[in-house]
Formats: C-alpha cells, structure tokens, sequence
DNA sequence: ACAGTGCAGTAACAATTGTTACAGAAGGTC
DNA sequence: GACCTTCTGTAACAATTGTTACTGCACTGT
C-alpha cells in the first residue's frame, strides 16, 4: 500500500505522514456500480482515492439526481471532510465509476494531523477549495449551458476520468446524470452522430472528436 | 472595534485571536452595490463581516450573472479564503448588498493564525463547509426548482438578509440575479400577486406571506 | 407643462426541454 | 427458433422559458 501511497500523494506529504498514513489507514477496493456514501448516513472515515473515479451526486427529497463532479486519484471528498469535522450529516452519494481503490482514514486521524502536519493542512484547504471550484463549474454548466453543451461535457469529462474512447453508458444512465429524460438524451446524441461527434451502439458511445 | 468583533465572532474566538485581530485587521465601512471583489483579482486580504449582508455572484464570460448566496454577520468569503491561501484568482464577484461593516485580515496572519489557534482553525473549515452546502443548494434551486420556485426562494432569501419586508428591486435586478429575463420576472411576479403572496409597487416589492 | 428616462404590463411568438406512446433492434435464456 | 427484457429511435404534443415589440406610467429636471 505505501508504495501506491507514495505515487499518488507522496509529492503532497512528507515522508513522516506517508508512514503515519500507511499505518492507520485502511485499504479499500470497490467495483463498479459500488455505492460509497448514502446521502443522510453520518461518516466516520475519509477517503483518499489512490486509482479510479468516483462519482459524486447530489439527491433531491423526490430521490432526483444530479452529478456534481468526479474524483480522481489524489482528490478527497471534501464533503465528507467536513461531515467528519464538523459531525455533520452526508448531503451527498458518492458511487465508484470504475473500479477504485482507496484508503480510509478514521476521523480521529483527521484533527490529529490538521495541528501535525502542515503538508495535511494544506492538502485539507486545497481539497476545499478545489471542491468549491468544481461545485461552482456546475453550476456554470446548469445554469449558463444549455442541454447539449452539457452532455458535451458530461462526455468529455467522462472520457477524461475513465481513459476511454468508448463510454459505456446507457441514455438513461446519462438521462439520471444530468436530470433529464432519456427522450431528451437520445434526441441530443443523435444529433451529435449526425454532426460526426460520436458513433452510437447499443450501451455504449464512441467518442471521435468532441 | 473590538466590541464589534466580539459580538459577532465572541463565540467563536478566544480572547487573544480576537486581540489579534483587533490590532492587525483594518475596518471597513461599504455601502449598498459597492463592489467588494472582482473576478480575476488577486485578493490579499480576507473580510469578516461584522453587520449587513454581502452578495456573491458568479460570473461567466460574456457577462451573464448568478447569484450564488449571501453572506452576513459571522460568515467570511471561502472564496476569498483559498485564494488568499492558494494564491489563485478570484472567481467570483462580491457586492454589498445592503451598507455593510467589516474587518479585512491580512492574508500572512490567515496562515499564522491557522498554526497557532485551534478556534481559527475550526472557523475556517466551519466557513468551507458552509459556503459548499450553500454552493451545493444553489446547485439544487437550479437543478430542481422551476423558475417560479426559484424566485419564490430569491424572495425568501432576499428577506432574510435584509430583515425588510419590502424588497427594494426592479424586475431586471432580479432577472440578473437569476439569470433570466426582465419579462419572465415581470410574469411571475404577477403570478404571484394574483395569488396574494405579494404586492407590486415600481421599484419595490411587498412580501405578504411567502 | 413639457420632454426625457427608466420601469412595468402585456401580447405574440420562438426555442428549448419535458412527456407520452409506440415500434423495432439487440441480446439473453430456454 | 420462440420468448422476454432492455435499449434505442422517433413522432406528436405539452409546458416552460426566452425574445421582441409596443404601451403606458412614474418620476426627474427644465
């Protein structure tokens, strides 16, 4: 574990809280499909994602959905930061995309390191702020785009966290991601086959250039 | 000065945090629709807001508007936060809603003072966390609410941080604000005053019971 | 009183998005 | 092959939101 420790946050920590890390820390491999954080449920650990993606989503009392962002390796969710800091429920669900693997670091940790370690703290600020930043770029996209701009980027933010030209998802998949109908995902794809942007098969869509 | 910071932020900070900031903090009188933060600025120092409220806005290139939340007494700008801890640009635009009182700190002691006192510590991963549920709800009022449902909470909001029961705006104030048009406001407020949950008069709007 | 300006009301229409319904294709299972 | 389920394509229509255009009102300054 510490060597894939080492390569996805060894430039952030030091060496010490590396070592501290791989000690307390435990390691975690989901599968796809694999829900990490139900929205209501109190958290009592962090993760720090080291391979994969997970999906971040927020959930509306009618059960709507709507994706927040992705999270790759080296990114936290700062969501559940504060959950843990501040004893807070969860506001969100988060869902391995691809496979992943993480580890999980106990809340007691947490407050520990924030007074030890400097490389921590700034980790913890910069995790927030990028959070932030990515909260407020989706807001950017609902409220300033229109819907197939946004499926624009719902694709090319997909291809980027999977690495593949292939993205297999269903209409309707893409249709709960984004909180529209799969009429309306299907209609807007076409399009984009027609303009050559993509080759649609069943399950599965293939990005040419976007 | 310190007696405002005290009943503002008291509960919060220990006494010599507050001394400290006494002595290093730099007051700061704004009135109404006073720009406080531009987007793209570098920002060197960080506001406490000691009475009034604080609009912040989001921003895209062509100039359209987003209101994201307000700010009051008590709160700071997470924004501003990282950026003065990142040293990254400013990605919103911050208006004084009403005429507002505030304290700006010096971005060196922001960094001191998050080594040295537990309390600014909690404050300022408290203020993180705030601003990402407010980021996170303004993500669900676009998301999930129709345009008259928006406005009704633009009401309620609005009211709340200005504790007058007249809502002093015109029509095209508000479309900003929620980025859409003067006409579609104008529609739903009538709407609304049909329905008796406010009264219209120029330049102004009553709020009866919402 | 007069002109000038900004604000609000309204109608007519366009564009976008959402909804319902149905047909056919692809794939799995027996 | 026959059957079933899931996914996709499409049409027709409804609802919401955006746009343009014009009107009259309220206020200002002269």
């Amino acid at each position: 574990m510490i060597v894939e420790l080492e390569k996805s946050y060894g430039h952030f920590f030091e060496k010490d809280l590396i070592e501290e890390i791989n000690q307390v820390a435990v390691f975690k491999e989901v599968s796809e499909g694999e829900e990490l954080i139900r929205p209501g449920s109190y958290i009592k650990s962090m993760p720090l994602i080291l391979q994969g993606a997970i999906k971040i989503l927020r959930q509306d009392d009618d059960g709507d959905e709507l994706l927040l962002y992705f999270l790759e390796r080296g990114d936290t969710c700062a969501m559940t930061l504060s959950c843990c800091l501040g004893h807070h429920k969860s506001e969100i669900k988060a869902i391995a995309e691809t496979e992943a693997k993480l580890v999980m670091i106990p809340v007691e940790k947490m407050e520990e390191w924030t007074t030890k370690y400097k490389s921590w703290r700034n980790f913890v600020f910069d995790s927030y702020h990028k959070r932030l930043i990515e909260a407020i770029e989706t807001i950017d996209s609902i409220a300033f785009l229109k819907m197939d701009d946004r499926l624009l980027k719902y694709l090319r933010d997909k291809h980027k966290v999977t690495s593949d030209h292939i993205i297999h998802n269903t209409h309707q998949q893409i249709a709960y991601d984004l909180h529209t109908s799969r009429v309306v995902i299907s209609r807007l794809l076409k399009k984009l086959e027609t303009e050559g942007k993509v080759k649609l098969n069943r399950n599965s869509i293939e990005v040419i250039h976007i």
